[in-house]
DNA sequence: CGTCTTTGACCCGCGC
DNA sequence: GCGCGGGTCAAAGACG
């Protein structure tokens, strides 16, 4: 059904730009500093290179992609950050693992952190109380909810992108289940959730309000399985993949992408902004098995969703800090 | 028939 | 305490 979607072809030209307009909710950690070396680190791993100091007269910075793809490997990549972002800790890869569980300080006291919620593990899923309408929880929330317990969140990295249409592919299989008016905008936000039954990886998905070819994607959580496939004959990114890795073979093709200075002095961050013509969409969304989901879910099902929070802001194109205020220099 | 989307209703947290 | 907005549920329908 949404193969249309998946496989449309945006048009040619898009923008690719990472940032996060999540508002910085207490119980988010946020960690993610654009002077952090996991910045350096998360980006290298997507194949970026980055030039700390070798910014740019205009007071740019420039990423170097291992090698220039078009836009479907912009979207993979993008996909493949976030992925390996939200992927099991277990994954052989270490880039992901310095990125992920290396950081320990993102748990930021906040309720991510949280021990009793976000026990996590797909294992014992922390009742969930009704989340929200009333029902019983189907599976491990995102939120506590017991009643006088503060929610949790679960960590999120959100970033925006340029682009057409709206779902991007990464690598994992979403389902939709539910839609709302955002206020001030005209366009509703969607959410996802990840089909994995042992994952409780959310998504949403908007419009920004003030640019509407920008989609703002937001992941909460951190899967406990590995990426499903990859965009009809596109990079799997089981395992060993990582984005430096198979990007560096993926195709060639012009692009450019925009590290904007990060130190901001506003708290909330800022992202990296990726700028590049482009193609393609990522694409389908369905992979062909779950199977190897739950079990690789299984392997890695205690790392499912560590706190940590990684969020790219949003609105100004900087990577930055995402951290809160009190968090950074961490 | 199974999976996924749509959509209205409900619940919860938060600000006033 | 009330209202608003965000987030989630689940029934119904669509689709392959």
């Amino acid at each position: 059904m949404d193969d249309d979607k998946y496989n449309r072809d945006p048009a040619s030209t898009t923008e690719f730009t990472t940032q996060s307009t999540w508002p910085l909710d207490p119980d988010s950690a946020y960690f993610f500093a654009s002077h952090d070396v996991r910045d350096n680190t998360l980006l290298t791993e997507f194949g970026w290179n980055f030039h700390p100091d070798g910014s740019r007269p205009d007071g740019f910075s420039e990423l170097d992609p291992i090698g220039t793809r078009d836009m479907s490997d912009l979207a993979a990549t993008s996909s493949q950050l976030v992925a390996d972002c939200l992927r099991p800790a277990d994954s052989s890869s270490s880039s992901t693992a310095a990125f992920r569980s290396s950081d320990p300080a993102p748990a930021v006291g906040s309720a991510s952190t949280n021990p009793s919620g976000s026990s996590t593990s797909s294992e014992d899923p922390p009742e969930k109380s009704t989340g929200s309408g009333g029902k019983p929880p189907p599976e491990i929330p995102s939120k506590v909810k017991k009643k006088g317990q503060k929610r949790i969140r679960q960590p999120r990295f959100a970033f925006m992108t340029k682009s057409e249409v709206d779902h991007l592919e990464d690598g994992y299989r979403w389902r939709k289940y539910g839609q709302k008016a955002v206020k001030n905008s005209p366009f509703p936000r969607s959410y996802y959730r990840c089909t994995n039954s042992k994952c409780t990886v959310k998504k949403r998905v908007e419009r920004s309000s003030e640019d509407p070819t920008i989609v703002i994607t937001t992941y909460e959580g951190q899967h406990c399985h590995h990426t499903v496939a990859f965009p009809r004959g596109g990079v799997i990114a089981q395992e060993s993949g990582f984005a430096g890795h198979h990007l560096a073979q993926l195709p060639p093709v012009s692009s450019h992408f925009m590290y904007y200075p990060a130190i901001q002095p506003r708290e909330r961050v800022s992202p990296v902004n990726l700028t590049r013509t482009t193609s393609h969409q990522l694409a389908s969304p369905r992979g062909d098995d779950d199977d190897d989901d739950d079990q690789a879910a299984g392997a890695g099902s205690s790392h499912c969703l560590n706190p940590q929070t990684t969020s790219v802001p949003a609105d100004e194109g900087l990577l930055g800090d995402i951290v809160p205020p009190g968090m950074r220099n961490r």
